[in-house]
DNA sequence: ATTCTGACAGCAA
DNA sequence: TTTGCTGCCAGAA
């Protein structure tokens, strides 16, 4: 098994996030086996940086749909624009219609 | 090899 | 209910 495989499962699943939905963590996590790494996930999210591969981590909120890494998208607004942009609802940094626009691989793939 | 950190999640007070 | 601590996995120093 390759190191980046890992990471590479979690922008394959983040990538397989449909428009408008989002996803958690933890959810991730559990789709990929390692149901207690969704620290992994987000910090493969801090290396979605990487050129040429277009991450929707904005897709990608902590379990209570709130925006905790909005401030690595350099500006604090951004990610809340750009879901908001995709019909999700938030209001404080938190997803208000989270239950209606989360998305869960486990569910929905496998 | 050891230690620290992290865009989380769960449990306890 | 809100706040805080611990556990967990994987990578970097």
């Amino acid at each position: 098994m390759d190191n980046r495989n890992f990471f590479e499962r979690v922008y394959e699943v983040a990538l397989l996030i449909p428009h408008g939905r989002v996803t958690s963590y933890g959810a991730i996590a559990r789709y990929l086996g390692t149901a207690r790494s969704a620290r992994m996930v987000g910090w493969a999210m801090n290396k979605c940086h990487t050129p040429g591969k277009f991450i929707p981590a904005h897709r990608v909120v902590n379990r209570n749909g709130l925006l905790t890494g909005k401030l690595h998208f350099g500006n604090s607004t951004t990610m809340q624009q750009l879901l908001e942009n995709e019909g999700a609802v938030i209001e404080n940094d938190r997803i208000i219609n989270f239950n209606q626009v989360f998305w869960d691989p486990s569910i929905e793939i496998g």
